[in-house]
DNA sequence: CCTCGCATGTAACACGTTACATGATTCA
DNA sequence: TGAATCATGTAACGTGTTACATGCGAGG
């Protein structure tokens, strides 16, 4: 019961339970909607879902409940009093790092020693990766219900955005580079 | 010197030592070079430099000599036609595998429980975190000798425009939310 | 009946960071 | 003489992915 330090997939699972009008959730549906919105930003795997949800629920943050469809054992969770104070707390807080590993940006940079068409072709390829990325992202759809959230939208807008620049730049630098 | 598997820390060494003109480095060399510049897309500590830098060595790759400065000891590495040729093959491979782990955004993701005044201050916690960024890399310096190398200069100017674009998405967002 | 999606979990592995240990040189 | 930088390395830790195991339910 008292706090073990929280991962960040933990606060991505509260985050997830307190939105306000959210439905229990399961591992699963949690996974879900990683896959439909964080993850290009900021992934989780099963390996880290559950093994987290178990460490939630035995810290008072979430409460668990037998929840079966059909004959399908189903545990679903809810955010507590607790829960939303701890995710309230994290998300205060003003610590914004980012982390990349880029290897298509990698490849681009030590692209010196290949030749004319080739360094081109490098950035082809890291152009082709970010817009099959951006496609991915303006295939998701936001429901307009009343109460949608706003936010999810705004992050979504950025992740597209973010890859156009990323195309135009490499557009850019092809003309450079043909320019000699 | 059977060829093992190497690491993406491994072709950012041979990525250094690959270059027309580079000098032999020491593995504290190529530390400071990552500091320097990859480090933004692709970091990579000490205690992955070290290793490598022997594994390398075992396969054939890189030849080490010693090279003292005054009484302290020192290695310096010169990459093999091997080596070479490894690096040439990472380099042509199509992959262009990007991961994030955007704190920052995360939190913005999840800031629809949060005031509208609070809001509006995680989308600054995010621009002044980028805006600190861009301004380490507006810092680099770019040497202007005849010799140097036009993809490391490109990679910079695209860091420093990927942070513009985050900065003025973070003003765009916090008029949307200021307007309601 | 068979495949796909729902559902839960874990063990092994791969990757990366941090902190520490050690010691020389340079420069104020 | 003390601090900063040069220089090398590793052990412990933390994090994250992959592959696998298991089994039910729904629909073709």
């Amino acid at each position: 019961m008292n706090p073990p330090k929280l991962s960040n997939v933990a606060y991505v699972i509260l985050g997830f339970l307190a939105d306000e009008h959210a439905t229990p959730k399961s591992g699963y549906d949690i996974k879900q909607l990683v896959e439909i919105s964080t993850r290009f930003f900021f992934a989780a795997s099963y390996g880290q879902i559950y093994p987290e949800l178990k460490k939630l629920s035995e810290a008072g943050m979430v409460v668990g409940t037998d929840d079966p469809t059909g004959g399908r054992a189903r545990t679903t969770y809810t955010i507590t009093a607790h829960g939303r104070a701890a995710h309230r707390e994290w998300l205060l807080q003003p610590h914004a790092r980012v982390e990349m590993r880029d290897e298509g940006l990698l490849r681009v940079f030590f692209a010196d020693t290949l030749s004319k068409e080739e360094k081109i072709q490098k950035l082809l390829d890291l152009r082709a990766e970010r817009l099959a990325n951006q496609q991915e992202l303006k295939a998701i759809e936001i429901p307009d219900e009343a109460e949608h959230d706003l936010m999810p939208e705004l992050v979504l807008d950025y992740g597209i955005g973010l890859h156009q620049y990323v195309i135009d730049w490499c557009d850019r630098a092809i003309a450079m580079i043909k320019d000699n």
